[in-house]
DNA sequence: AAATAAATTTAGACAAAACTAAATAAAATT
DNA sequence: AATTTTATTTAGTTTTGTCTAAATTTATTT
């Protein structure tokens, strides 16, 4: 499998996760900064390989092995992250880029000893499952601190937005995976939130909180 | 630069080694397995990024800069081999392929702070020097097993040949970098040696002999 | 239901890196 | 020195993944 047709086959694993039906072709070129003639191209190839279900503009789903295969990638994704991070010290927002390049390394027995040499991680940096040698991963609730009222307190589980920029404010705010919230307050006319966080009490954007993952306490 | 220009580069590099002049067209073309006339299309596009002299017919040099980038894709390659080794318990014979593709992954952060990690190796699994940040390395000696002359004592400190197939040899004969030897006996009509390694006494022919580097204590 | 807009596919072209086969240069032999 | 052999380069082709522009299908309006 080249590294061309493995960026293909996660950017639809990704783009699945948000709609039942199939992933369309300008969906899947906006992700890849790419023309949509080149992924019907791909489209051909990855079907030829039994890799998607692939009908002519009804967009595409992914195929069992398939599938497998894009959990492969992801899970060799968030377990370098997890290396860069745990292990040379890198910080979160620094190990996107790097990781999609190591993840197109291809050896099962390196990614099993990394996982092992790692103690079997379950959640990358960010807080995103990291897929077994099975391809079994933990199901998230996906529940957003936007989304709690006022007196609810939470921990923060995950980011949804993975950007450097919006990881380095969260740096700033000492917000990290494990931080404990209140919801103090909830200003209805743009529902930003005064919380408790870590202690100390920030007043934060309603785009903030809808991009932190938490579990109720 | 891409994957197949570092190859060249890296090819470039070793057989520099070996001889005075520059390299020819059918020597990479061999270290490589590829074809000469592929060599030539290459010769000329790193010729035109000022990575080597190239001057048809005459064979091909480094340049300053091209000397350096092959230094370092070195430095990549070694420093991932030592991590497989002393992280991952990947065995010496398992790693040069993995190290093969983790040398082209594009980050000089990534290369410092691991080389950090491993706490600043001088040589990798099978004892060649690793290229500092700088490109500087260790001058090896370069003397073999084979050079000695019986009652010479001396310590393994490399091997010439890394293929899996000698490595394993070892491995069975319990050779390892640091082993100590002791010529016993030399047979004149074969040039097999008759040495105490690690205190038992054993047989080696010419051909291993002449695969081991040494330092006479 | 027809017309328009949007999404998608097809057709043809290009760059990178490889190849084969033919041409040319350098080296080795006679 | 002429001839043969070997090494190297040139010319033209292929594959992969991309592109642009045109054609076609599906969705949306009127």
């Amino acid at each position: 499998m080249t590294y061309s047709e493995e960026n293909y086959l996660k950017a639809i694993y990704h783009l699945s996760q948000f709609q039942k039906k199939g992933v369309s072709t300008n969906a899947i070129a906006k992700m890849l900064d790419t023309k949509a003639s080149s992924v019907t191209d791909m489209m051909k190839k990855l079907a030829d390989k039994n890799l998607i279900d692939y009908r002519p503009y009804q967009g595409v789903v992914l195929s069992a092995s398939g599938l497998y295969a894009a959990k492969m990638i992801v899970r060799k994704h968030r377990l370098w992250e997890v290396f860069l991070v745990e292990k040379l010290n890198f910080s979160w927002d620094e190990v996107h880029d790097l990781a999609e390049e190591l993840e197109h390394i291809q050896s099962e027995a390196l990614i099993d000893k990394l996982d092992a040499f790692l103690d079997y991680p379950s959640r990358d940096p960010h807080g995103d499952p990291i897929p077994n040698a099975k391809g079994e991963l933990l199901k998230m609730d996906n529940k957003l601190l936007s989304e709690l009222t006022v007196g609810q307190r939470a921990i923060c589980v995950g980011v949804k937005d993975t950007s450097s920029e919006f990881l380095k404010y969260l740096d700033k705010q000492k917000i990290a995976l494990g931080s404990d919230f209140e919801i103090i307050e909830k200003e209805s006319f743009d529902d930003s939130l005064r919380i408790r966080s870590n202690g100390s009490e920030i007043t934060i954007s309603n785009k903030i909180a809808s991009n932190l993952y938490i579990k109720t306490v």
